[in-house]
DNA sequence: CTGAAAGCGCTTACAG
DNA sequence: CTGAAAGCGCTTACAG
């Protein structure tokens, strides 16, 4: 490879111009700028950043440690913006992706920690608690889309209740009263924060809670997929007084909702009105009428974290980042 | 930053001993060796890797630019693929997301060859062409799931035609005559080349062609979110002769196709028989009948392509990557 | 405005 | 089996 002194050889020039010059240093004259300017272009010299590393002693790289994050879909949402925010800031992210083995987070963090990252943002695919190395904390870090209880690190997490509260609130302001509510896995984190954001919606408009209208989803593992919601439609038809809407607890279940109403002859947007959480884009815009969802904020999340990096503030608490709302149709009633 | 020095003090040895121990030299006695090991764990010392990486001139990292790879549903396997083979090699792979955009494009390019990476993966989120800079043919380059005329780079596709045909005759296997396949938008690779596998399916059982059969979905955009198969199923259903199987251009389409069959009163896995590409688990495994498909190989791209990186294999072809066959149910009737 | 010296933290080469 | 010297490609700090 070329280096700094090559360059100054060719332009007849000492290498410390030459470093000036790759600096911007302005104390350069025009005439030798331009000089130098030449020979890196003819030369094809690039500087070596390991080198200028060494002296300064900043890798200009940031750490993120995905669980996962890469191969969800629109999970990637917090990568996008972590990368947006560090690349404002002239630093670079070091990506490594592990699947939830406490053996190549280690690996994964001694590489980082070996390249010296001067952060670290630790990002899961879905909202849940994680246990952090202790030497995590050797290094400014915060956790994305999970949280710690055995470590003091700023946190950033999507605010589940406000969302179980807007998608409840919607439906609650187009005059239902009799509003069902599909919830996930009872041990995700989500779960129980939404029906808390349902109940404080239904409460503050003055309906009644009534438990036999909140009905579990089936999800084959933790994080969901392959799920149904067909027991839980099937209790709901049931029910001597059956629900005029339902809040999803995620879009899969409403795509199967539209399914599964037809059979009791109900059709989305017509005879009922739904409310999801996720904003899939393969699925919302792609249903009839488009589902009506609370985005998950993954991209302000990856975001708020990288920028929290920077930020000179020392505060280790916990941020809730809003789910936006994405209004289609499928909250109206022949609109 | 403690160095290897501190070490060498702590433990009263010469520093160069300690960089025999970090690096496994076995010309070092037993004793001298667990007095460093226990310098070096007392001292929390982590090797700089830029300060080795500028004596042995190799920098361990493979680049990976992404047009847009991380933002879209389960293409972040290609980065999967990648990693996973990376790691194998002892390399970790530095990410950059670009946007279709060329400044941002020679952007990640200098960074990447300023951190000496030792080789490169161009990576898009869909089968298509692209236009490579000239300077990433300095460093050992290969396309995944895109393709330049302008440059002789080794190149990993997915088997577009192969899959076309694959997902044809799993319906001529169950006794269709009358298959029809609602097409991608026409701009895009695989549109035609999936229509050229349909084709060959068609011709190798003896059936004729029939143009009719043969309709465009809409894509609003040339990636195609939102999408809409509606005209496509009405075209069809006025059809004299109606068919009895289609082939959907991707598995949203597949999706809406459930819903728009019942209008005509006809139900998948009852009356008519589907296929389909990508697998998207966010639908596939969630509809009912399952959707039988023909899965986007991302994760062996990312392989493929990082594998050629580290063989000694000059080649510069294009390789083509088969789509995996996942069946479900919708191809079969009343099963 | 330009330059010579020292050093960042390692490894490579060669001695002993 | 262990060590002293040189150098990777830069920047920092000091002179002129």
């Amino acid at each position: 490879m070329v280096s700094i002194k090559d360059v100054a050889k060719h332009a007849g020039i000492s290498f410390k111009t030459v470093s000036r010059v790759v600096n911007n240093d302005p104390a350069v004259r025009q005439e030798t700028r331009a000089k130098v300017l030449q020979s890196i272009e003819v030369l094809n010299y690039r500087p070596n950043r390991a080198a200028r590393m060494m002296r300064n002693q900043r890798s200009g790289v940031i750490g993120f440690i995905s669980d996962e994050v890469v191969t969800r879909p629109y999970a990637g949402e917090l990568l996008l913006g972590a990368q947006e925010i560090a690349n404002q800031q002239g630093r670079v992210l070091m990506v490594v992706n592990i699947e939830q083995d406490r053996r190549r987070l280690q690996q994964a963090l001694d590489m980082l920690l070996e390249r010296r990252i001067e952060g670290l943002v630790f990002a899961s695919y879905f909202h849940r608690e994680v246990e952090v190395p202790e030497e995590m904390l050797s290094v400014p870090s915060v956790l994305a889309n999970c949280f710690s209880r055995n470590a003091g690190v700023a946190t950033f997490l999507p605010d589940e209740c406000q969302a179980g509260q807007d998608a409840t609130r919607l439906l609650v302001e187009q005059g239902h009263q009799r509003i069902a509510f599909i919830t996930l896995h009872p041990e995700i984190v989500a779960t129980g924060l939404r029906l808390e954001g349902y109940r404080q919606a239904l409460q503050q408009a003055g309906l009644a809670f009534d438990p036999q209208l909140v009905v579990q989803g089936e999800c084959l593992n933790e994080a969901g997929e392959p799920s149904s919601a067909a027991s839980a439609i099937e209790t709901l038809m049931q029910l001597d007084h059956r629900p005029t809407a339902i809040v999803c607890g995620k879009d899969e279940f409403a795509m199967q909702v539209y399914f599964l109403l037809l059979r009791y002859g109900l059709q989305v947007g017509v005879d009922i009105a739904i409310t999801s959480f996720d904003n899939q884009l393969l699925i919302a815009p792609n249903l009839t009428p488009g589902l009506t969802t609370m985005a998950l904020p993954h991209l302000e999340m990856g975001r708020a974290a990288v920028r929290h990096l920077f930020s000179s503030d020392a505060d280790r608490g916990t941020t809730l980042v809003p789910f936006p709302l994405i209004e289609r149709e499928s909250h109206l009633l022949n609109p």
